[in-house]
DNA sequence: TGTAGGTATGAATCCGACT
DNA sequence: AAGTCGGATTCATACCTAC
């Protein structure tokens, strides 16, 4: 399979996550991070088989996007495929690489027991608040303002703590609101947010995305001087990540604000 | 068992939380808010058997905290006795009424699970951002900044939507920094982050905390106009706890800022 | 370019009506 | 019928438009 290198950092392969997964070699990127499709809207099996829209976005909107699969697994099948997946991610990561993954509150404790059954150590987890704009408020509730990134490591780091090559320590709390402009997916993350959590590599490091949807891992890694391998599956979100690695590759200037 | 009244609204018992719990009435607290023993410290049974001091508190570290116990179960232990003394309290609770329960990013798989082993129904998660003074950074990690209330409700509220009266919507996120003249126990949490916790139940509503500690749920309760029952077992913190509560009790201008 | 005011939005949730 | 569907609801913020 085709790899990014330092004039062509970022690749993007239309196609099914495991089919995919399972062609690229051993140890060959520094950190997975991805979004994967969360399952958790609706009980019954045909809430889950809505289209996503429906599940997710309010009557009256006027802002549409295409949807997107693999959103329609019952909790148990959720688990099983996330364990399949996730293992191979654990095979094509680096030793001491890095897996971040995003959840919501609902399917938090589920991504913890994926992450582990795929084999990662789980090191912790880091909320992403959204701000009060967040969520439609009810009363008697506290609102839905966080997403979680769920993150572990692929073993052990094996150099003396002294001359740790890692950077860090990042914060543990991420405050970054949702800007429209910047959302190109139903499920799309601010920009800022992905450049922030791309850090976790090496400037020149490979990032993996099996669930890339608009691309926003793959522009925060081009901005940030990393590189990155990108798997999606619809056709649609793949032409719109090309675009945007096309206008991110372009933008020079933003280079410049690369730090490690 | 002696009620907390208008008169006398924080009621303070010493003794085994499962013991008293089952001598409350059903249906007399609006809320159970706690932060119980995480039993996360360490991963081995003798990490575990070693006295709190030494697992939570670093080399050097000047300020010394009584212990407390309850915090050496191994995983299936502390599930199931958290699935006992969380029955008890939803029999103890009012329909619909809150349970809010602080836990670790360790431990919050666990209590998910235990909140809904103990009948409530999981209704969300708030991080509780303690900012970048928490601890000691180590390099090629995120902070571990958090912590987090895993909150439910003792079934559905049953009242049409459009007369709820109930409050909120309340913040999904707390940024609340530790400040350490507040702070009477290893783990204790900040009255001003309480405060805002005890405002899930009304004016002049019942909260329970059956793990006390140094006692800032009764304390918030009484600033916030709420009544209170706590349970604490080591003697030293019932102490700290009736001395706080006389403290808060006696501050009558601190009740102008109560509100709904 | 700046400020003010109107509008669109949300990885939801609820309840009642229906099959 | 330990089911399914659809409409109504909510408000802080971002964004857009007008002046």
């Amino acid at each position: 399979m085709e790899m990014p290198t330092a004039e062509n950092p970022v690749v993007v392969h239309n196609g099914d996550c495991l089919d995919l997964l399972r062609r690229l070699p051993d140890g060959c990127v520094d950190a997975v991070i991805t979004d994967p499709p969360y399952s958790s809207g609706g009980f019954t099996r045909s809430d889950k088989a809505a289209p996503v829209a429906e599940k997710y976005q309010q009557n009256g909107t006027e802002r549409q996007y295409a949807g997107f699969s693999g959103d329609n697994r019952d909790s148990r099948s959720w688990s099983y495929w996330c364990c399949l997946w996730l293992s191979e991610c654990q095979r094509i990561a680096k030793p001491g690489g890095y897996c971040l993954l995003f959840t919501d509150w609902r399917q938090l404790p589920a991504t913890t027991d994926a992450i582990q059954g795929g084999g990662w150590i789980w090191r912790g987890l880091v909320p992403w608040d959204k701000g009060l704009a967040a969520r439609a408020p009810h009363k008697g509730y506290f609102r839905h303002q966080c997403e979680y990134v769920v993150w572990g490591t692929n073993g052990a780091c094996d150099v003396p703590p002294n001359d740790d090559p890692r950077g860090g320590p990042w914060a543990g709390c991420f405050q970054v609101p949702v800007v429209q402009s910047d959302k190109h997916h139903l499920t799309g993350k601010p920009t800022e947010l992905m450049r922030q959590l791309v850090k976790v590599v090496p400037l020149g490091g490979v990032v993996l995305d099996p669930f890339a949807g608009s691309g926003t891992t793959g522009a925060a890694a081009v901005i940030e001087g990393r590189r990155a391998i990108l798997i999606e599956k619809e056709p649609v979100y793949v032409d719109v990540t090309r675009r945007r690695i096309a206008k991110a590759s372009g933008a020079g200037s933003l280079f410049a604000g690369a730090t490690n």
